[in-house]
DNA sequence: GCAGTGACCTCGT
DNA sequence: AACGAGGCCACTG
């Protein structure tokens, strides 16, 4: 088929495994409810360690996107300290908070998760 | 095609 | 142990 838009997120089922940013998507997309990953994690995982920025660019682009946004758990990605780092890109400064609450994720800090607790790896 | 940008990570001081 | 600087990757103008 054709080649797709890139100046917006695909989800991840209709988009070629070539494609760094669906790959992106597959992974967060196996993210449990209540887990939390890091983008150095997923990064590792795709073979590319050093793409860590790389990553928070996809979920960025899926911020901008109401569909994907709803499609993909972009709240369960967070920094290697554990900070929500993007909060400020979700619909509201509080929202990326707000779902890791709902889902039972513990916070050492008003904007830290306890990632000992529910550290998800891909692997 | 070059240069700048960013939801990061790692290595030196 | 805390702070700062560099590097890597993909995307945009």
């Amino acid at each position: 088929m054709p080649d797709a838009p890139r100046s917006r997120p695909v989800h991840a089922s209709a988009s070629s495994d070539a494609d760094f940013y669906a790959r992106v998507y597959r992974v967060v997309e196996r993210i449990p409810e209540g887990r939390v990953t890091t983008y150095g994690r997923i990064a590792r995982h795709l073979g590319a360690p050093r793409a860590s920025r790389a990553v928070g660019w996809a979920l960025k682009a899926v911020a901008s996107d109401p569909v994907s946004a709803l499609e993909i758990p972009c709240h369960r990605v967070v920094n290697r300290e554990g900070r929500l780092t993007g909060r400020l890109h979700f619909v509201t400064p509080t929202a990326m908070e707000e779902r890791l609450r709902a889902e039972g994720v513990a916070f050492t800090a008003p904007d830290r998760v306890d990632l000992a607790a529910h550290l998800w790896d891909p692997a």
